[in-house]
DNA sequence: CAATCTTTGTGCACACGTTCACAAAGACAT
DNA sequence: ATGTCTTTGTGAACGTGTGCACAAAGATTG
């Protein structure tokens, strides 16, 4: 191995940190409302106390932009709404493709605040015939078979799945394969890309999961003390399986309609 | 096992790392995956592949919750399922209600993996009189004044707010103040809670500005190198004001109807 | 029963992220 | 102008998370 050296390309954006980047918007959230109410100038401890963190990190977070401030005063809430829509390419347009059209899909194409960031709703697809030319949000649904003609047409860069989790890895590849470079996965699968490809996922199963666990903290350790004195595997086959069949339909959708979805899908 | 089988050691309440639990019910869900095809043993390594992190890493996260592995064989499927199901507390029921029957609350409401990890959807609320007894998802819809009831009646403890923006704060506070200790929040909104209690927010928009971000990165920093020479602030004005008001919408409901929710929520 | 082979559990070093605390920068009043 | 007062920008300490590398544990084989 001699020094291992594998590590991936993660910081090389030019320094400034993955944890400022995924506040960026939260910042830039906040300036917005404060530029809706003509504020302008704001102090990094106004600031962060509406965006809700540490007003030291969010002058640090600032520092990696530039020095936008002005000691005494604070940020101009005008410009600083500007440089981080640009930092982030806001200002620019993305046209998304949305694939997977059920009730998270359309859910998604429905959602007004699309738009209004730079964010354009290119194409809906889904694999259901049925489901081809329907009008969801006032676009009409279009098939997947023209999936890699809407991605090349339009130059989309970012893909949006919100299919069943069994249709997901073909619906990347395919998305991949068309050009697409950045996945904002819905489905509860994790998705397998080549190297340049970004891939975030949002998984609402996984958010409750780890709220249940704080809630039980929360409730007292007393009842889970009484099944604590672990007894052998054996002995608890029988909770584990009923365990792992309760758990056990998020993993594959029980219509087997892959290319469709059928529910949302997020969980 | 004889007697202590360890798993006592230091850790037992406070001592499991917030990025560990994270990952417990990705982990989970391999692991069911695997049960489900009665694999007995799984290896770290190979846990880890489907898990989509570091073999180390999953090590040393089971070793938070104690020793359950042998060495060399492996992870007895079963068992570790049903230990990371108590773990987060899966092997006791969740009743949850969902408060915004917009798109998105529908579309949660739909969503059958809810039901399948020990959350049950004990109730959906709108504030808007028109949906009052409509069903989504079978369960009828019942109005917002019932909240504070409906939570107590059903031991609700935690709470899904679908809202606009707008009407988040003051649904959370009266689910806070009924009883609910944790809140898994989809509108852009930064929420003010008591101490003790939990709130996690999950926002489609910051997942989509990040992706556009690091897609403006690999799409060269030349375009990006342009407006880079900073003008003065007064000189960007125009643009900062355009870029504003563009990002303006998604704080504000524009139709104002505070109660429900028109539209998807959790850009 | 001993040798061998596999895989866990963990010590350690390093990278990353957060927070404190304060000097320097600049506005503002006099 | 000069001094005062506010607020930024950042050095440094600290805490958390990650990944390597390896010894110890135990299965398995002859």
């Amino acid at each position: 191995m001699a020094t291992g050296r594998t590590h991936r390309p993660a910081t090389r954006s030019r320094g400034i940190p993955e944890a400022t980047v995924a506040r960026l918007p939260l910042y830039l959230r906040a300036l917005t409302a404060l530029s809706e109410r003509s504020v302008p100038t704001v102090s990094s401890e106004e600031l962060a106390a509406a965006a809700g963190v540490n007003s030291a990190k969010l002058r640090k977070d600032f520092s990696y932009l530039g020095s936008y401030g002005t000691r005494g005063v604070g940020y101009d809430v005008e410009y600083l709404v500007y440089q981080i829509s640009r930092e982030l390419g806001l200002t620019q347009d993305w046209p998304v493709v949305i694939v997977g059209i059920g009730n998270l899909g359309a859910a998604l194409a429905n959602y007004g605040g699309f738009a209004s960031r730079g964010f354009r709703v290119a194409a809906l697809i889904d694999a259901d015939p049925a489901m081809t030319g329907k009008p969801v949000a006032g676009i009409p649904v279009q098939h997947a078979d023209a999936l890699e003609d809407i991605v090349r047409d339009n130059g989309v860069s970012i893909g949006v799945i919100a299919t069943p989790a069994g249709a997901a890895q073909q619906v990347c590849d395919r998305l991949v394969g068309a050009g697409v470079t950045s996945i904002l996965n819905f489905a509860p699968t994790m998705l397998t890309v080549p190297d340049g490809v970004d891939v975030r996922k949002v998984d609402l199963s996984i958010e409750l999961q780890i709220l249940a666990f704080h809630e039980q903290r929360k409730a007292g350790e007393d009842a889970a003390a009484d099944d604590d004195a672990a007894p052998a595997p054996a002995a608890v086959k029988g909770a584990a399986a009923a365990a792992a069949a309760a758990a056990a339909m998020d993993e594959a959708d029980p219509k087997g309609t892959d290319g469709e979805a059928p529910a949302v899908m997020p969980a």
